[in-house]
DNA sequence: CAAGTTGTTCGACGGATCTCGTACAATGGT
DNA sequence: ACCATTGTACGAGATCCGTCGAACAACTTG
């Protein structure tokens, strides 16, 4: 609601700072619900922490290059990069929702 | 030279934990040498950290079931566990290692 | 305009991480 | 035996990370 939503741009990804953003259990669970049900707006994920840390983690995914996040009126849509992920990093988004767990 | 040089499992590797392994730039480098040149002994990794944080790092990717670390004599024998990296999360090895640095 | 919804920002806390230098252990060679 | 080589273990220090609650900002709706 204050910032600009700053992302990085494709050629800016950088594989540590990815890879450090998969490595964490909460984000895994954001990254693969968004793969597998699509954009939502930051309310609709179910994860057992303080609003505040969820908005961390969003914050993380979004500067490390991994999600756009959108404002939608009072609500923001985040969504998976897959396109530049897959550019930049061809196989590793695929690889690591292969083996995210909750794969059911 | 003391501890009995602990690995996980196959069925023990934790995508997070891989992960987080693979988030930093020298234990990026040592697994991009690891797979460009086979196993080799710790002292022959030229890597701009002292001696201890380089033994802390193959500690990380260790533990982390990336490499195994074998006793060969003074020296100490790194390879990287590529088949169970494959097996338990299958493309994700190879997708960092193509996007790694240093491809050359 | 007032109130409610949505999400961020701030400060703080505990714990983990990366780094180093020094000291130590284990093996091999002289 | 003694020493050199190889790598680990042990602090220690600086930084970063994940977490929370409370306060704030932005937009929608009554």
């Amino acid at each position: 609601m204050t910032s600009p939503l700053t992302h990085p741009a494709v050629e800016e990804l950088e594989l540590a700072v990815v890879l450090h953003a998969f490595s964490d259990p909460i984000r895994l669970q954001i990254v693969r619900m968004l793969a597998d049900e699509g954009p939502r707006t930051c309310g609709t994920f179910v994860v057992p922490v303080a609003k505040s840390t969820l908005s961390h983690h969003f914050r993380v995914l979004r500067e490390a290059g991994v999600t756009l996040t959108e404002p939608e009126g009072t609500q923001r849509v985040v969504s998976l990069r897959r396109a530049d992920l897959d550019a930049r990093f061809p196989g590793l988004l695929d690889a690591v929702l292969a083996a995210a767990p909750a794969p059911a």
